[in-house]
DNA sequence: GCCAGGCCTTGACCCAGATCAACACGGTGC
DNA sequence: GCACCGTGTTGATCTGGGTCAAGGCCTGGC
């Protein structure tokens, strides 16, 4: 059992892949330094259980690289995912104390953390720090309340598509290509955790996702990775308007 | 037609209603008049639109009185509640020019608003205003989440149960009850806006809330006067744990 | 008083998606 | 090589909630 919680990599904040987008974007280089002074890295393997819900919470911090999920499970074990944390999203709540859902970590995890106390100490501090965050919990909460609409209104063949068109979009956005462009992509997820974001069950997810390949709106090459020959249909196929907020 | 915008009335904030729980709530004495100077009223009635999706939106503002509500619409006229706005709730985004949801007046509301601009000017100077204003949208963003897994997971029942213990759960926040109490309260939402909340059809709705009268879990004073005899019954039929987060 | 229009309830029927079940396809360990 | 296990697909059947339709109960206008 190795430990996971030290390592020796304290990288340069400078040169980190997530400067200009996670709760840091907006620090100066002084205010970057103070930062490096607090900060520290951990790793996480595919699978593992970053923190579970109702569990003391001592740090906050942001996704490095690989993908988390937040997860809510009820009693009788339904489980609903409520957030997925890509690269620059962050973790935790300035505030509270333990975790209110469950963050598990989809593929290999690196996070960058900071102990609560001394990150709040320096959030009074730095007004940077304070905006971004809002300014980031804005984004999430928008995001979130586009997804009510698709858990509560939408089929489950839309709903794929939603989903299969976030993925895409986050990628495109990434790399800058036209939304008329053809793409390709590696679900990060299992059919499973994709059932659990769609509030729909595995086999339904499965069978949706052989009909739009059926149909011509996606091409699959082995289980995972997906090619979308026409950005356009899918969003049609998703529900949203043709430029699926693309723009905004 | 009256014009709506302009009132008279220029309520003094530190008597007002929602002094305590709104943006404003951390502001000193000072800090309250400057607010002052930039404020002003307006009023809604019932089943007016406060401003619609899209439209460019140059203010923001709390509730004071009444019920308001977000709603998202798709193309082909499937609605879903994103939000419901109760007296102290923030309106409108900091940094954005046009409104993302569909804001409806439920009841006659009364909204405290700024000009955005220097809102957000005065936001800058004043780092209460942007710490609870961040701790609001955190609040607002858990909020949605736990809907998330009411869309996705829960049958019409608990859906129909978890937003009577939500509105049931408000009521006694302000009149501070116990759990334990038997309490009674008025529905602010028709069958139709539940429905949309909850991501259902009126009939389900209205079959639901029979069935759960049928069963003592509530008992009905006409279609919109409530009263929840034992509450953590109401809590299990939610599929909440007993206390339903009234403690965190 | 009577009618019209919201709002709500209830019944009959149907279908999208859940459930149950069998099987297919790599890896990986022995 | 083979057994095993995690992941994914597909078929058969069931059912919760949607859809369509009829009617009840207020309230407000004339």
């Amino acid at each position: 059992m190795l430990n996971e919680r030290s390592l020796a990599i304290t990288q340069d904040c400078e040169s980190c892949p997530i400067r200009h987008r996670a709760v840091c974007a907006r620090c100066e280089t002084d205010e970057l330094l103070r930062l490096e002074e607090i900060k520290y890295y951990r790793k996480f393997e595919a699978g593992q259980t970053v923190i579970w819900s109702g569990d003391r919470m001592d740090f906050v911090g942001s996704v490095v690289s690989g993908i988390a999920t937040l997860t809510q499970t009820m009693e009788d074990g339904r489980t609903q995912m409520v957030g997925l944390l890509l690269p620059s999203d962050f973790v935790g709540r300035p505030g509270r104390s333990s975790a209110a859902y469950d963050v598990v970590a989809t593929t290999d995890l690196m996070m960058c953390c900071f102990r609560k106390a001394p990150f709040e100490d320096m959030m009074k501090r730095t007004p940077h720090i304070a905006q971004r965050l809002l300014e980031m919990t804005l984004d999430e909460l928008d995001a979130a309340r586009e997804w009510m609409l698709v858990l509560g209104r939408k089929t489950a063949r839309e709903k794929i598509a939603s989903l299969l068109s976030i993925i895409a979009r986050r990628d495109s956005s990434v790399n800058m290509r036209q939304v008329t462009d053809q793409l390709t992509f590696d679900l990060p997820l299992t059919r499973e955790a994709m059932a659990d974001y769609l509030g729909l069950t595995l086999e339904t997810v499965s069978r949706q996702i052989s009909a739009l390949r059926k149909d011509g709106v996606i091409v699959l090459d082995g289980k995972r990775h997906v090619t979308v020959p026409d950005m356009g249909r899918l969003l049609e196929e998703a529900g949203d308007d043709a430029d699926g907020g693309l723009f905004d």
